[in-house]
RNA sequence: GGAGGGGUUCCCGAGUGGUCAAAGGGAUCAGACUGUAAAUCUGACGCGUAAGCUUCGGUGGUUCAAAUCCACCCCCCUCCGCCA
């Protein structure tokens, strides 16, 4: 029942960062339906594109026949992992923890099955079976089994405990303990016997090895999956405007459709490979067509529509294409009202209007910076208004031309639009 | 504790009394070209329609005039000593 190329798969799409004993765990999987793990910490109250790669690996456990644990960090979170940190984080407060780590229960949720069988997954909060140890218990019991000599080997925590002017606090140096004790505890608890992350995990995972083989005398594996970069160096899932978030409420369907949308050629393939489920045959055949093609390439689309569908849904793929199509094709005119207040509720970025020219309109919907700024983008030919270029700076929103006496488009250079209201 | 080096506009980094809103590079943004790409070229890149105003770690001071000089303070780095 288990699929045997679950790992193979992996390696195709490049997925496969480092693995501990690879043939032994290849056979492991194999065998039977595993248990696998992943955890997630509230460092915010929602999970942004960056948890997608270990979070649809979870899912490809999943389909492949195992069963899936997407922990919430509700105790490690509380705690802050250092792992490759610069610096020391500040904590947050128990109550804010808490309420992050139950938004992002909601959002793990949402991406693996829970009625699917024997593999049906699990969602659990680390907190569960770490907030009533008590201190001596945990430094007797668990403690013991960590040698602080090989703790600070890790690669991970090296450069804070090296760099002169940083330094690392004993709770943040504890971090890899906690999630060495979740390992084992979900060994012992659902026989979990396979933990996956970024990368920069695989200290933390190893930890988690080490001591379920010392706590419960069990071979658990890990695994790890690659951080995603970009082809020329910038940091991925940033925009000008931020964080691309999982939440809609935080990056609209509309703005994270378009992320996807913007994808370097450089990148597309590789995001293909990582964020779809579509076959490594498939993208391989995708990548052909688009270099036959020699034109627009076809893997943005397809990766925008893909991607947005597994996190948004149906009818969130659906929203981000009509705003997108309206808003690309230039056939504004076509828009009733319905549709314009139907962009505002999909995520088009609006607000209310107050001043009286199309510079403070600029200034006011934040496409331009300052009066400044707005003023040269009038100037360069870069803002239209309703479709029409305007290249007058003096000019006045004349509400008797907005769309419906309410509605004015505004662009700024070739992909920023925002639409401006009145009541 | 001693000796030295340094903190400049988003980042790197020049600038040591006026010609400095501050070289150069990067990033970013706009225009052309295009595929809502890349590369390239052009332009912008503190605020202000402008006169002008506010910036060069902080606070005071010298001066007609300071990022540049002086005093004190804060922070960072390097080396030596101390702890051993």
């Amino acid at each position: 029942m288990t699929n045997k190329h679950l790992i193979e798969d992996l390696s195709q799409r490049s997925l496969l960062q480092q693995a501990s004993a690879q043939e032994e765990l290849v056979e492991h999987l194999g065998e039977q339906c595993r248990t696998v793990y992943c955890g997630f910490d509230p460092t915010a109250d929602s999970l942004h594109i960056g948890s997608l790669v270990p979070l649809l690996a979870l899912k490809r456990f999943q389909l492949a026949g195992h069963r899936p644990i997407a922990l919430a960090g509700g105790a490690t979170g509380m705690v802050g992992d250092p792992s490759f940190k610069s610096k020391e984080r500040k904590l947050n407060s128990a109550e804010v923890t808490a309420e992050w780590t139950a938004k992002i229960r909601q959002q793990l949720e949402r991406f693996i099955d829970f009625d699917c069988g024997e593999n049906s997954a699990i969602v659990l909060n680390n907190l569960d079976w770490t907030e009533n140890v008590g201190i001596l218990d945990f430094l007797r019991d668990i403690g013991k089994h960590f040698s602080v000599n090989a703790m600070i080997q890790k690669e991970s925590v090296k450069q804070r405990i090296e760099r002169e002017g940083e330094g690392i606090s004993y709770t943040e140096f504890s971090y890899m303990i906690l999630q060495a004790y979740d390992f084992a505890k979900l060994n012992q608890m659902h026989d979990c016997t396979l933990q996956i992350g970024g990368s920069d995990q695989w200290g933390n995972i190893t930890a988690g090895i080490d001591l379920t083989r010392r706590l419960n005398q069990q071979q658990v594996y890990g695994l790890t999956l690659p951080l995603v970069t970009k082809a020329d160096g910038g940091k991925f899932g940033k925009t000008e405007e931020g964080t691309i978030w999982l939440d809609p409420a935080r990056t609209s369907v509309y703005a994270f459709y378009q992320f996807w949308i913007n994808t370097a050629d450089a990148d597309v393939y590789t995001f293909l490979r990582y964020f779809t489920f579509l076959s490594p045959a498939e993208i391989e055949a995708i990548e052909e067509a688009d270099k036959a093609a020699r034109g627009r390439p076809e893997a943005q689309g397809i990766l925008a529509r893909e991607v947005t569908r597994l996190v948004h849904g149906e009818e969130g793929l659906a929203a981000a294409q009509r705003i997108s199509d309206a808003l690309f094709s230039g056939d504004i005119s076509s828009l009733t009202e319905e549709d314009f207040g139907q962009l505002k509720q999909d995520g088009m970025p609006s607000s209310l209007l107050e001043g009286e020219t199309l510079v403070e309109a600029l200034v006011q919907t934040e496409l331009a910076s300052s009066n400044k700024m707005a003023r040269e983008f009038i100037g360069n030919g870069a803002v239209s208004v309703n479709g029409e270029k305007v290249s007058d700076p003096a000019v006045c929103l004349d509400w008797n031309q907005a769309f419906f006496g309410k509605f004015f488009l505004l662009k700024r250079g070739k992909k920023l639009f925002h639409l401006g209201y009145r009541e």
